[in-house]
DNA sequence: CCAAAATAGGACTGGGATAGTCCTATTTTA
DNA sequence: TAAAATAGGACTATCCCAGTCCTATTTTGG
């Protein structure tokens, strides 16, 4: 259960690979896509659905590519899974919002011990930011 | 990704209804069975999984059935997740505990932000109480 | 103007995991 | 010794993820 989709790590290696350039220059699906060994069509779904959470800009055409629409400070780790994933959901009826749509009705046991879960779960990915996460990296390789 | 398996569900509602029985009192697979519309079989198997975890008790023959092996406030929700689903492992390098497993290899980009963000995760689960999950549970209920 | 390089995206597929079933064995009680 | 309970192996159906294939659109440069 608890693990991060294939998708959702070539989205944060990717991210961090993007944020690299300097200012103005852009990466293309294919240089990731070679760099990471990642198919291309693949990492195009990827960084379309970052497109479309505005994490990142495309820019079409032949000079095309991407770069990022947010300081990393600002990208969180859970704005990347969601980006990717659509809003996470510990439960069917959580996901739906209506009590009913849960096999156990209204008098489900767990219903509101597991949206305490989900926010304190959800809060602790909001604080990530994709700086956090590449210093992260930095400070273990350094040592 | 961000999602509770329906196994670990079931464990959490039936470690709640187990709890609570006064003291001595044991529950059978079959109540629960009949109580939260699951199957007996795969109910046998989650409680079999919480009995090997040493979350429960069995007792085996007519008189038989279940009981908590240890208080509420002692059993923690991510030993309910683990006992049903193993250790927990945001990629696949984590779970093998290899770097070369992973394939990005050593250079993985991610690789040790990825386990930073796990131990807080496994954290954060790991202070979650039973006896916090129900609490939740009675305070919304009484609202 | 058009070929090439790039993003955009729909449709489909294989494989693996989840959820669940079926069946049998073992233990214990009355 | 029958009945009620746990224990557990073997199998299955379904769903979702990861990935592929193919086509359309946009933009640049010669």
């Amino acid at each position: 259960m608890m693990k991060f989709s294939k998708k959702v790590e070539y989205a944060l290696i990717a991210l961090l690979h993007i944020a690299k350039k300097s200012n103005g220059e852009l990466t293309t699906a294919r240089e990731l896509s070679d760099k990471f060994s990642i198919s291309l069509e693949l990492m195009g779904k990827i960084l379309q659905s970052l497109v479309k959470s505005g994490l990142i800009i495309s820019v079409q055409g032949v000079k095309g590519g991407y770069y990022l629409a947010q300081s990393m400070k600002k990208i969180k780790i859970y704005s990347v899974i969601t980006a990717i994933e659509g809003p996470i959901s510990l439960t069917d009826c959580i996901a739906s919002g209506d009590p009913e749509t849960c096999d156990r009705g209204k008098n489900c046991l767990i219903r509101n011990s597991m949206e305490g879960i989900q926010a304190k779960l959800v809060k602790l990915l909001d604080e990530i930011s994709l700086k956090d996460f590449e210093k992260t990296y930095s400070t273990s390789v350094n040592k």
